[in-house]
DNA sequence: TGCCAGGCGACGC
DNA sequence: GCGTCGCATGGC
């Protein structure tokens, strides 16, 4: 892959793995040290070192255009942090555990479709089904040609070009009871019924009130679309681990929720508990 | 082998 | 409005 650009920091904190393979994204994988993916149809690997960031397949314009807000660099981490483990001193493990992991900023199209097939399923089967919608509706992305495997070389695929695919295919690739949402879903905003820009500027619960509309969208899905595809880090998703930690360490309730940064607190817990779930049993 | 997974819609009350 | 249930599939 010829053409890479290095960006050098002192963030001593973000980490692109921790990042990149956090529950937020499925498109990444590691290869030799380096995050093999594509986001915004272009095909790229990174490799962390401690002076900075190597973005291999991408150039200074790239950088500028999409992965710099894509990684979310210009963002103030350690001053979230603080903020939400005022707001919450029971965080303070969580957030040290997972002070690496910097909310995504996804395309919106992407995120949704990604979460609507997350729903009661895990991580390993939801990057499986991904891949293979990618592979077979996705067009071939930028620099796609030197992917190391043949899924990653290809874009998200288009609204338009999911809308085309039936419900029965849908079922044929693995996605189960949520093909009939994928039609609908895709067929509404291939046709601009749902009108992201419009929803970007919207008020946050007339932009959950409107992805709520779709069929399969309820109330985790809209929260995780709002927070990895839209930015709206208050957004707070509860899934079942998040839902076990609420019933656990924070069974007394958390001022987190409705908080600025709802959003970011909850990726830390949700990595913590994935990572250390026995220490979040409910006692009797 | 069952249990479970980044939940949701339908239904009954 | 709230609690329950069925749901497709495969990772573990």
């Amino acid at each position: 892959m010829d053409g890479y650009i290095f960006i050098s920091y002192n963030r001593k904190k973000f980490s692109v793995l921790d990042t990149l393979t956090s529950g937020q994204c499925f498109r990444w994988t590691e290869r030799d040290g380096r995050l093999c993916g594509t986001a915004f149809g272009r095909y790229v690997e990174m490799e962390q070192k401690d002076d900075g960031l190597t973005i291999y397949g991408a150039d200074k314009a790239d950088y500028q255009a999409v992965w710099r807000q894509y990684l979310d660099l210009d963002r103030d981490y350690d001053g979230i942090r603080r903020t939400v483990t005022e707001i919450e001193p029971r965080l303070a493990d969580s957030a040290e555990y997972a002070s690496g992991v910097h909310i995504l900023a996804q395309e919106p199209w992407e995120a949704l479709c990604s979460f609507v097939i997350s729903q009661n399923n895990n991580i390993p089967r939801i990057r499986g089904i991904i891949s293979r919608l990618c592979l077979h509706y996705g067009e071939t992305a930028i620099n796609g040609e030197f992917a190391r495997d043949e899924a990653d070389g290809h874009a998200f695929p288009t609204p338009q070009a999911l809308a085309g695919v039936s419900e029965e295919t849908f079922r044929q690739f693995g996605c189960g009871y949520r093909a009939s949402y994928l039609t609908e879903v895709s067929r509404r905003v291939a046709n601009g019924e749902i009108d992201f820009e419009y929803i970007k500027k919207a008020p946050i619960d007339e932009a959950r009130k409107i992805l709520r509309s779709l069929k399969g969208v309820g109330p985790k899905v809209a929260e995780c679309v709002l927070l990895y595809g839209f930015g709206r880090l208050e957004c707070f998703p509860v899934d079942v681990w998040i839902r076990r930690a609420l019933e656990t360490e924070f069974s007394s309730g958390t001022a987190l929720i409705g908080s600025e940064y709802a959003g970011v607190a909850q990726q830390y817990i949700f990595e913590y508990i994935r990572r250390y779930p026995d220490q979040f049993v409910k006692k009797e």
